[in-house]
This record gives structure tokens, C-alpha cells and sequence, in this order.
DNA sequence: ATCGGCTCGCGCAA
DNA sequence: TGCGCGAAGCCGAT
């Protein structure tokens, strides 16, 4: 356990205190969560109870009832399985972008220590740099995303192949389910924060969401809904019904061999370590799962801006810069992207789904990236759309493999092809190999029916 | 239908 | 220092 936790700040732990603070920002989820069980553990030697903090703001970039909704249809849940441990749990939802925005440092004026997610994304890796140097109160970050600890990979990995060894090597101590000890103090003092929710239920999610100060023209995913109920649905249904199928048919977007999990895997609502256990032996899907996902955390570690072009490869980086000037032909403005409104039906489908389904089959958002990039008046251009994209509409957006995915459309751990117009040696994807390897029309007429209908017929019962 | 060339650089063997 | 091979391919020759 000790190599999945970073000591943020030399402050000591307070004594005497009331409680051991988990502040879940990433990991929002009771079973298989690595950081959660280190609170039980602090709190188990200093006999105290444990107290399950999250929060929402209405303040970062492109909150709308798309997001709200997901995290909001997660709290049910954690509270149902929160309360026979004896752990207490608040959730607090500012509505406004007013609201005071302090609720942590007043939680841990009573803990005894502070200990939350480990993530080097988005809120999470800003916050626990700027909340380290407030805190008067030990202050630790666990890392419960990786599989093997993002602390084991000591440098940034070059592609697939450097990381995949080191990670083979690794794997057998880490892959077996964490088993967390039962905290010996159960939470039982009144709630510190008057006001603040004990949790939330489903029908009042809506005029929750409604309330809040966002942008409210992003309706929730039409396909996937939030929650731990629906993230072990969604992993039961893949592993009966489709992991058999999976190498053959994950390229196959209307073929739905897919697991869909990387929301839950994002918002934290699952944990790779349960699925990876869960789809012991079928090698395809956990070197997505494990080396692919572990390698993007590895980059987004060790690289300061995830989101920006430098950190490409230096072929790369030098090939984009000499055709950094080719004329685009046709060239869409970042509206014409939002708005699906390019000439090629099978780009426009795949835009729909991410607007509809809240994300694109990982085959077509390659294809998707390559034409933003070829079609794009600038290298620059086309990766601020496609971040934008995923910010405003992706469900699984924001997240290690959302940057990861979005740069290796530029080159990021991939290898130079033969060299073209705009993009240079990084390699090229063409609507004829699409149609060549994929049911392209039937991918279309899929996506017309869940924009005409308003429903998926592939969601999940939940 | 299948095959080779395109092109760079990491990591390991020697 | 040399060599094999890699995050999901394209294209033209056979």
C-alpha cells in the first residue's frame, strides 16, 4: 500500500481530532479504492472513525447537466454502502459559483489527517498542489487508478513497448483485490456541516442539476447513465456477453463487443483492478486496459501540460512543423466540428455519437482525430477543438487517456509512416480503410436512428 | 488478396 | 555499434 501514496506537505497530524478525512475527488466509489482503505488504515492506529467527503463545483470549464448528472447518480449508491462500515459520508454540491468554496480546509480543522486521490489530470492533480500548501494537517494523496502504481514507472515511457515489459513484471503483486480492513470506530457524531447531503436520491437528481449555476444545453448521455449500479452492469453484461468476442470484434463499432466502462473507469465509479480481475486471461482487452491506460498516466505524470503539442516526440514535433503551413482542403472552423457539419457523413456520425452517447467507438474517434487534424486551419487548432470537444460532451473526457488518445492522433507514441500533406510522416487514416475494415453505412444508419428516436436501444437496463 | 516500402528511435544484445 | 520492431495504415505493385 505505502507505494501508492505521496506525502504532499510536512505538516504533522493534529491531535486530538474527531476523524481521519478522505476527500474523494477521483475515486468515487467504496469498494476497490485504495486511497479509501489508507484513511481506514490511518484511522484503525489512531482509533478514530473515518468521514467520505466529495464535492461539486459549478465553477470549472464547461460544467453542465451532463457531468452533474453522472457524479450526482453516483451518490446513492456510495452512501448506501458507506453506512453498514460505520464511515460517514457528505456530499457537498455548490450551486453556485458563489458558494463559499472552503468546505475542506473547515472538514479538516477536525481530522486528524487529509488523504485523497492521486490523479495528475484536471481538478485533481491543481488542487492537491495549491490545498498542500494550505492544509495545517498531514495531507496524502493515494494512487488508486493504476493497476501497478504510476510510482513504480520511474521516467516517462517512449510507446506501448517500452512500458509493457516493465509493467508484465510488475503485475503479480499488484493484480488481487484489495481487501479493505473494517474501520474499528463507526462515525456516529453529528454531522459537522449542517446543510450539506447525507446523500441524494434519484428523483430529486434532476432539480438538483436544474438548480445549479451550468451551462443546461448538455442533456445527461443518452446511453450511459451514471452510478456504481450501472458501472457493475455494464462490466457483468461485458464479461457474459461480450469479452469472448472482444479481439475479434473491438473494431467493429456496430458489432458493440466494447465494454463501455472507461465513464465509470473516469468519474471512478469502477475500478480497473476489479475489471482487469474480473477479465482474467483475455490478453486483448487488458493490454488496453492495463498497458494502454497505465501508459497514458505514465505521460500525463511526467508531462507538465498534457494537452499541449510539445510534448510530442521530436520527429514528430519537427515533421507537423514543416507542413505546418499545407493548404487545407477542406478546412472547418471549430463551429463547423461542434456542429457535425463536414462533408463526410461517417465524421458527422461519429460527432453525433459523442453528442448523443457522450463518447465515440474508440476505432472511429481515431478517425475522428485525424480528420479534425487534416481538415483544421491549424496543428494548434485542431487539438484545441478536439479537447473542447470532450470537454463539453464526452463522459469520458478530461481523463489520462482523453489526452493520451487526442496527442497519438499527432504522433504521441506512435511511429513515423510515409510522409503526405499535413501531416508529414504521422500516420494517416482514410474514409476507404474505414470502409474497407468497417460496417461504415451501418454505423451511420445507427447513429440517424439514436439522433431521430431519442433513445439507444444498446443502453443498458439499470 | 497479399506484400513490401515508407521512416525514426528506443532498448537490448553484443 | 547494430538490429529488431513498434497504439489501431496507406498505397501501389503483383
Amino acid at each position: 500500500m505505502e507505494d501508492r501514496v505521496r506525502y504532499l506537505n510536512e505538516a504533522p497530524m493534529r491531535s486530538p481530532a474527531k476523524y481521519v478525512l478522505y476527500w474523494s475527488q477521483m475515486n468515487r466509489r467504496v469498494d476497490s479504492n485504495h486511497a479509501l482503505a489508507w484513511a481506514v488504515q490511518l484511522a484503525n492506529g489512531l482509533d478514530l472513525p473515518v468521514l467520505f467527503y466529495e464535492g461539486l463545483t459549478c465553477s470549472y470549464p464547461d460544467a453542465n447537466d451532463r457531468h452533474h448528472t453522472f457524479i450526482l447518480q453516483g451518490v446513492p449508491e456510495t452512501a448506501r454502502r458507506l453506512a453498514p462500515l460505520g464511515i460517514g459520508y457528505l456530499f457537498y454540491l455548490r450551486r453556485k459559483h458563489s458558494d463559499p468554496n472552503d468546505m475542506l480546509y473547515r472538514l479538516a480543522k477536525d481530522s486528524a489527517v487529509v488523504v485523497t486521490d492521486d490523479y495528475p489530470v484536471f481538478v485533481a492533480s491543481v488542487h492537491n498542489r495549491s490545498v498542500a500548501g494550505k492544509l495545517d494537517v498531514t495531507f496524502h494523496a493515494v494512487d488508486s487508478s493504476c493497476i501497478v502504481p504510476m510510482n513504480r514507472m520511474e521516467k516517462r515511457e517512449y510507446a506501448a513497448y517500452t512500458i509493457r515489459p516493465k509493467i508484465r513484471r510488475l503485475l503479480f503483486e499488484y493484480l488481487r483485490p484489495l481487501e479493505m480492513a473494517g474501520p474499528r470506530r463507526r462515525f456516529t457524531q453529528p454531522l459537522p456541516c449542517p446543510g450539506l447531503h447525507t446523500t441524494v436520491t434519484e428523483p430529486e437528481i434532476a432539480r438538483l442539476v436544474a438548480a445549479c449555476d451550468i451551462d443546461h444545453n448538455v442533456p445527461p448521455s443518452l446511453s450511459y447513465p451514471g452510478g456504481r449500479v450501472a458501472a457493475e452492469k455494464h462490466l457483468r453484461h461485458f464479461i457474459g456477453r461480450n469479452l469472448r468476442r472482444y479481439a475479434e470484434d473491438r473494431n467493429e463499432p456496430t458489432a458493440h463487443a466494447t465494454s463501455n466502462l472507461s465513464p465509470y473507469l473516469h468519474y471512478g465509479q469502477i475500478s480497473s483492478l476489479e475489471i482487469a480481475l474480473a477479465a482474467k486471461g483475455a490478453e486483448e482487452f487488458l493490454e488496453e486496459l492495463i498497458v494502454r491506460r497505465e501508459l497514458a498516466f505514465n505521460y500525463c505524470r511526467c508531462a507538465a501540460k498534457p494537452d499541449a503539442l510539445e510534448n510530442l516526440p521530436a520527429w514528430a514535433a519537427a515533421t507537423l512543423h514543416k507542413h505546418s503551413k499545407d493548404r487545407r482542403d477542406p478546412c472547418y472552423t471549430p463551429e463547423q466540428f461542434f456542429e457535425a457539419a463536414t462533408h463526410d457523413a461517417l465524421w458527422n456520425a461519429a460527432q453525433k455519437e459523442m453528442r448523443l452517447r457522450g463518447k465515440i467507438h474508440g476505432y472511429y474517434r481515431m478517425y475522428w482525430g485525424k480528420k479534425i487534424i487534416e481538415w483544421s486551419r491549424t496543428h494548434q487548432e485542431a487539438l484545441e477543438t478536439m479537447v473542447r470537444i470532450h470537454d463539453v460532451w464526452a463522459v469520458d473526457g478530461r481523463d489520462p487517456n482523453t489526452y493520451t488518445n487526442i496527442l497519438w492522433c499527432f504522433g504521441l507514441h506512435d511511429r513515423p509512416w510515409q510522409e503526405r500533406p499535413v501531416f508529414g510522416m504521422v500516420r494517416y487514416m482514410s474514409l476507404e480503410g474505414m470502409r474497407r475494415k468497417t460496417q461504415v453505412d451501418a454505423y451511420i444508419r445507427e447513429i440517424e436512428h439514436l439522433e431521430q428516436s431519442g433513445k439507444d436501444p444498446f443502453r443498458l437496463v439499470c
